[in-house]
DNA sequence: GTCTATAAATAGATAGAC
DNA sequence: GTCTATCTATTTATAGAC
């Protein structure tokens, strides 16, 4: 008789305590590496910060993540996954042009709350790093799929400009990520998180143009 | 007599040789900074390499900028300044939002030509530095004051739209200089710089939406 | 697996000869 | 004023006890 399987008959159903100790503690690391990301960028945080952040000593990070570079494409990861979990659960029965603004807005809450990672633009081992990282590279391609599609969408029901390459809309949302916009207006102090998210929608959709 | 006189009738029209050669070493620099800057960043410059890029040795560096944060604020200062000069050679025959579109266009060629220096958003001692140089403050007012005045006119000939707040589009504005589309444009290998600057152009004052 | 202690490399900045 | 050589602090990463 095989006394394994009696003790654990679903064992994906049901992780050991170690496990989850082990996810846990991972969870707070990713989640104190994105705000620190998120606050000063891949090159100012420092493996120390992470460490005091999360509670634990250096070494131990290092037994969850074998570098620095692996701390970042975790949180890339990480709010990667939570972009597709928002994207997933977006109600089907509204338009394409709905969806992606919602993504958007989602970002900029996100940005808005310290928890979106900034990444270093080009020439950064991070980069390198990354470009190698299937994880991050599959959930990245993800994203830009279900992105593009109802990019393409919304151009073809004529609510997106379609004289627009699909590829520089997608980047222009993708930038909105990042967008040092919203910080600036948040330090006026004049304006409240929700009117910033929906100012950067305004100029991002429909331009600074008169309409 | 008075040779010194003879010899220099016009001491500030005739710089001495050696600060000819002062002037020009810290030239070369500012552009390397410059450049550096714009590659990697703040964090990941480092000053042995701008030494390295200039030619001299790093101690030499330390005599003309007394540390790492006031060699980027001289390359701050110099950028805000190319910026002044091209703004006031710009025709003034032409309207507020031609005048505004036209600097957002310099920007974009001097981010795409590599020689636009970025900053590291927030909470890093350099913006601690900026916010104390008064070279830095009084260039960067007297570009936002001329912006502005064009912001307000173009919103006044209802060119711009006017529900927005002007501080809004001032920084919306100064963000396409440290945009990151342009460069995963370029990236594509699919345009050309002068294709890419028209199309960020157009979203920001057009919008992605159809007109 | 977590810790303390430390290695190894690199950063910004300076001393002192010339 | 520019150089070589060096200091001091910090950073990533690891060794080894428990």
């Amino acid at each position: 008789m095989n006394t394994r399987i009696l003790k654990s008959p679903t064992p994906a159903a049901r992780p050991s305590f170690r496990q989850q100790m082990h996810v846990a503690r991972e969870e707070a690391i990713v989640q104190a590496v994105n705000r620190l990301l998120a606050e000063k960028g891949f090159d100012a945080m420092t493996v120390d910060e992470v460490a005091a952040e999360v509670g634990i000593a250096k070494a131990s990070l290092y037994r969850h993540f074998p570098s620095k570079e692996d701390l970042a494409a975790a949180a890339m990861v990480r709010v990667l996954e939570d972009a597709l979990a928002f994207i997933k659960d977006l109600d089907a029965n509204i338009t394409p042009l709905q969806s992606l603004q919602a993504v958007v807005r989602w970002a900029l809450q996100v940005q808005l709350a310290g928890a979106m990672p900034t990444l270093p633009s080009t020439n950064s081992s991070l980069h390198t790093a990354l470009t190698k990282n299937q994880a991050y590279l599959d959930r990245l391609m993800e994203v830009s799929e279900r992105l593009g599609a109802w990019i393409e969408a919304a151009q073809a029901n004529r609510s997106l400009d379609g004289s627009l390459p699909p590829i520089a809309i997608l980047y222009t949302l993708y930038a909105r990520a990042c967008d040092p916009v919203p910080g600036f207006l948040k330090g006026t102090g004049e304006y409240t998180d929700e009117a910033i998210v929906e100012l950067v929608l305004r100029t991002c959709f429909q331009g600074l143009n008169t309409r």
